[in-house]
RNA sequence: GCAGGCGUAGUUCAGUGGUAGAACUUCAGCCUUCCAAGCUGAUCACGCGGGUUCGAUUCCCGUCGCCUGCUCCA
């Protein structure tokens, strides 16, 4: 445990130091657990959803990727109960200040009662009868019951008082449901099929905190693949499969990896079936990085009765109409990328001989390509036959500051996987060194055969 | 919000009631023909406000900020 303690300490601060993320407004001071992704960590998340894109999208022919708005109708959020449940019930014992949900521990202690169908003033009641003790001290005097309603609230409108209130969206997934007509009905499509999007979401967490772990603002790759009602199942496993297959692709620590089936009462009411990957984290322990939840047709039904749309769809295989059941395979696209930060960062080389390394996938490095001239007499040559056409293919980075081998380790320690040194020989041979990052091999490559030389790199 | 911890260069650490030093990093130059730490030079810091004091980075008070937990789930 120390010693993981002292890992994720490192991995942090590296990424801090190297320029993958910052302290967000950092030079006001910051602002408690948000982040900024710098030109290394956006380079990479992007990487990661263009890999998410093809895997997902790109080689589906059936999941349409669209771009939904922020900020959306608030009667979204009333269909959904999110106005009306998305919050906590929080009390604070008065002696030893513990804070707890009053439904947590309600159920708890006295099992036996219907928690969810309860109202705030029928927690409160129980809560204040003197029934429940504190966990921590035995105590059984507690504050009120306060909630927190965790959508963000803005408003529209300039005045004040003609101003209505709006929410940031608290999930990506309700931009989906909403237009699920427009998507079938524009590209034609016929069931089963999906709709995703790659975007942020908000929500005010009373804890947030471990690095990016969990933030208040946050980025998910949502797809919402709807079918014929019956398939739930069969559609839930193949999901869990893909996603699986799609961590695997990436390039995660298979032993660092667990599904976690959900038990019936952690299951979220409106689901039937929910399973989570989860990844196992230096000091932090066991974090979910995505989930896949069977979330029936409640979306649909809930917004085809607020709305009065009809949102059923007319199967043309057997003429019958259904509202579509559902299969959620969600992402955090922020979790998912700290998962791989630690994942790649190679703490038995570190303590060998102090060099860092990070062994991030390819693919998803944020530089593909080092360009590195031996000497600085060879900068601009270098410059000349090797940017425009590396750069037209590869994200690179061209250094020509310290020695040869303190660059090689530069570009370690962000996990460039190649680096195409540019030598006195190469003046003559037009040849240049390819470095490999994770073997430190080095093979002399034409420049006429270095692009299809580094493809075979990259996809092999 | 509550509890605890912390606040000196980019990082890791020194230090003093008389306005700070190192190492690494970074930058410039030299050197260097493939795996960091060779030479010369340079840039960069006491979170903030008040008090005590002739004088505060150091003592006191306040404040601000960050981190961890108060358990959530992307």
């Amino acid at each position: 445990m120390e010693k993981n303690e002292f890992e994720f300490d490192k991995i942090t601060t590296h990424l801090v130091t190297s320029g993958f993320i910052y302290p967000s407004s950092e030079i006001y001071g910051g602002i408690s657990n948000t982040w900024d992704y710098g030109p290394l960590g956006t380079n990479m998340k992007n990487h990661l959803k263009e890999l998410w894109r093809k895997h997902f999208v790109v080689s589906n022919m059936n999941i349409f990727q669209i771009d939904p708005s922020i900020i959306m109708n608030p009667k979204v959020w009333e269909a959904t109960g999110h106005v009306a449940n998305f919050h906590d019930p929080l009390i604070d014992c008065k002696y030893c200040h513990s804070r707890f949900r009053a439904d947590d521990l309600i159920k708890k202690q006295k099992p036996d009662m219907n928690v969810d169908a309860m109202s705030k003033d029928e927690l409160n009641q129980i809560i204040q009868s003197g029934e429940i003790k504190c966990p921590n001290c035995g105590k059984s005097s507690f504050t009120p019951i306060r909630q927190f309603q965790m959508m963000f609230k803005t408003t529209i409108g300039v005045t004040e008082d003609k101003a209505s209130t709006v929410y940031l969206r608290p999930e990506t997934a309700q931009g989906l449901f909403v237009n699920f007509k427009n998507v079938q009905r524009t590209q034609r499509a016929k069931l089963p099929f999906g709709i995703c999007d790659i975007g942020k979401a908000f929500r005010n967490e009373i804890t947030p905190g471990n690095f990016t772990f969990r933030t208040r603002e946050f980025e998910q790759m949502e797809i919402e693949f709807f079918f014929k009602p019956g398939e739930d199942l069969k559609w839930f496993e193949y999901w869990k499969n893909e996603c699986l297959e799609f961590v695997n692709k990436i390039g995660l620590n298979k032993e660092k990896l667990r599904f976690r089936d959900h038990s019936a009462k952690e299951l979220a009411f409106y689901s039937k079936a929910t399973c989570d990957i989860e990844y196992l984290y230096p000091t932090l322990g066991w974090g979910e990085l995505m989930g896949i939840a069977s979330r029936t047709n409640y979306d649909l039904t809930r917004h085809a009765e607020s709305s009065g749309q009809d949102l059923s769809y007319l199967d043309p295989t057997d003429n019958s109409r259904y509202v579509p059941h559902v299969i959620e395979p969600s992402f955090g696209l922020d979790r998912l990328l700290l998962a791989l930060l630690c994942d790649a960062y190679d703490v038995e080389q570190l303590e060998k001989d102090q060099r860092i390394v990070m062994h991030i996938d390819k693919k998803l490095a944020p530089y593909s390509v080092a360009i590195l001239p031996l000497s600085n007499k060879l900068n601009e040559r270098a410059k000349e036959r090797l940017w425009n056409l590396i750069s037209a293919e590869y994200d690179a980075v061209f250094d020509t500051t310290g020695s040869i081998g303190k660059r090689y380790r530069r570009e370690d320690a962000i996990g460039t996987p190649y680096c195409v040194t540019f030598d006195f020989d190469s003046l003559d041979d037009d040849a240049v060194t390819v470095r490999d990052r994770d073997t430190m091999k080095q093979e002399r490559v034409k420049i006429s055969e270095l692009m299809t030389y580094l493809y075979a790199k990259f996809h092999e």
